[in-house]
DNA sequence: AATTGTTTCAATCGATTGTTTAATTTATAT
DNA sequence: ATATAAATTAAACAATCGATTGAAACAATT
């Protein structure tokens, strides 16, 4: 009847809406009434369409993946003819990027963020299709500006310093805020932290 | 009868049993039920010593605060007399220390870490009793590192890289633990990554 | 129009959780 | 010894969660 305006397909609605729950509340305390209530399906539709929640979350990481790579290709916005430093800033920034933003191209990294400290069974799959190169990536980036003679582990340790320092602005956030007397990150503030990340970085890696 | 053994109360029982539990599994997926399990004592004995699940968990945060400040004193192994360079270097590894190491004295350092990136009604008073006189002393000593001309803003983004990267390396143990493909930090693994944090941290506060 | 397959729905199941109760046991004090 | 209080117990309660059911509504096909 009302049928002249399209209606999006109820799996993709569930999908949408699942990733923003998952994203906002974490697996464990996203509950499926909470997404159906939030999609305006019914309680059963997801187990209809999924199967169970596992399912549902692990179909919400493919989907929100495609959006994500198409978006941030894999180069991390680094052009091979970069300096090495100019590659670590791009990489810093693309990667704060990738769960900062708004909006759902963001939503993939803000998962991917909250796996690391509240890990699910998807956990393995994702550090072999995406953290593991994330840190190969990172880590030949670190290589050329050290020099080809630094071990790996100090490498491997250096990309620790890294992403750790990336994360947890984002993941220490109740923290942050407190102790700011301020709630939320202005994207001021966003710049202005991942320039401190990428100078603090880039002189952490100079040899001595 | 057998009371020659003097018994341990009931309540210190419950306390110690549950900062185990609490430490191991965050405050949501620790279960009551569990909790009176490994202490031996009826399901009831929580509510009726505490109340309910979450004065516990504030008792366990007072209980082993006590151990902790009696065990670390307030001055995180820092001499006044050392140089600043020092002083970083016993903040760190001191900081580290309080969430690492096994046995009871960590365990409040352990609950503390986990706030971060899982607070629980308890974060408001945490942060003013520990975490952020522990981010000023850590403010002081970069202070003395950069220069008193430092911005606040930017000694604040240091102390941020440098907890940040202290923690990244306890609460993403998930992560770490496949990348590298080994479960576990040996006394190598930590002492290796505390260097580490001391050098890179250190390099990046130098002013340029 | 009848049949078939798909989707939607309210209702409910089974398991887990924090919490409470009411009865019993143990300890303490008079 | 007896009375009172404290401690302990098994059982159940209430709320929440993921999951399932079976009937109804809808769409598509024959």
């Amino acid at each position: 009847m009302n049928s002249k305006i399209k209606e999006k397909p109820k799996v993709e609605l569930i999908l949408e809406t699942a990733g923003e729950v998952f994203a906002e509340q974490g697996y464990n305390k996203a509950t499926i009434r909470d997404i159906c209530k939030r999609s305006g399906v019914n309680l059963a539709a997801i187990n209809y369409y999924f199967g169970d929640k596992e399912r549902l979350y692990l179909t919400v990481l493919k989907y929100y993946r495609e959006l994500a790579i198409q978006k941030y290709p894999l180069t991390f916005g680094i052009n091979e003819t970069d300096t090495p430093e100019e590659k670590l800033s791009n990489f810093i920034h693309t990667f704060i990027c990738r769960f900062l933003e708004e909006g759902k191209t963001a939503l993939f990294g803000k998962l991917l963020a909250r796996e690391f400290t509240e890990s699910t069974g998807a956990l393995d799959v994702l550090v072999e299709d995406f953290i593991r190169p994330t840190f190969i990536k990172l880590s030949s980036i670190i290589r050329e500006i050290m020099g080809n003679k630094s071990p790996d582990k100090k490498v491997e340790l250096c990309a620790m310093s890294i992403i750790g320092q990336c994360l947890y602005f984002r993941n220490a956030r109740p923290v942050v805020f407190r102790l700011r007397h301020k709630e939320g990150y202005t994207d001021k503030d966003i710049k202005e932290i991942t320039k401190h990340i990428i100078n603090f970085s880039l002189k952490g890696l100079v040899n001595n």
